[in-house]
DNA sequence: ATGGGTGCAAACTGTTTGCAATCTG
DNA sequence: CAGATTGCAAACAGTTTGCACCCAT
């Protein structure tokens, strides 16, 4: 067992909760995903039974719940109708997207400024700030030209 | 008929559309919302058909989804299953939204900074923009002691 | 009158849930 | 061994679609 699933297998137990076969396999998958990929549940699916892993998707959804929870990975809301996920890190997660509303292309954008600005205005009003998304939307240079 | 839904007329003839009744009646509901609400879709069916309104789901659907394609309203993602609408002010579209992950509610704020940002950050990557949406998620006074 | 628009019900998509069987700590 | 976790299938929620009828233009 690798150091890294083994840092993940003491974070599950702390909170009474298992590591198992099926966890270890979908973290593996979003770890291997290119950076700036982002994978939905149905692709996690699809990558693990198609790769011959016995899972089903409902294991698949709530291990995903379960790591969003724990703090593991982020939940994007790319405007589309399914959810997206990718992991979080823990330095640069102050990255935004750039989405092109004609052909789904997803770009990744840091900035700093925006999540300060984001986080000030919450704690003003009295909230506990957890996540800013910014989200652009727009028409890529491949697209504008149909 | 008043100006208001005249000039929604020409603007819908101009494309080949038509104003039916009921499109002219959910865009009253919308309008009429208080400031800061957000509707969705079942939202308005339900106030409609409530209201005595002979209409169906589709239509709201359908409606929405010209309103959107016209430009007079602006969908919303704020990280539910559903999708909610608000009318497009084309002078004030710089506010965006603070949502309570616990009790879902939702607060605008404004920033004209963040939407320079985007349209800068769009443009420098051969985007053209169309939009940007800034949510924060967080925890309400409300909800941070249970 | 003609083609866009409507309501209905059925289909679809993404996600959740109940439950008996299975596996981890 | 107890209790967490799984896979399956059935249930859900929100949204879309096919079609016959209807109504703006």
């Amino acid at each position: 067992m690798s150091s890294k699933s083994e840092v993940f297998k003491v974070l599950l137990n702390q909170e009474g909760f298992r590591l198992t076969n099926q966890r270890k396999k979908i973290l593996e998958v979003i770890k291997e995903a290119p950076d700036g990929q982002h994978l939905s549940a149905e692709d996690i699916y699809q990558k693990l039974s198609g790769n011959g892993e016995k899972i089903g998707v409902s294991t698949v959804y709530r291990a995903l719940h379960l790591l969003v929870d724990l703090g593991v990975l982020r939940e994007l809301t790319l405007a589309e109708e399914r959810k997206f996920y990718e992991l979080c890190n823990p330095l640069a997660s102050t990255h935004h997207h750039l989405v092109c509303t004609q052909c789904g292309k997803v770009q990744e954008f840091e900035d700093a400024s925006v999540l300060n600005l984001g986080t000030d205005e919450a704690i003003s009003r009295g909230f506990s700030p957890l996540d800013c998304q910014f989200i652009v939307y727009g028409i890529c240079s491949d697209c504008v030209y149909p």
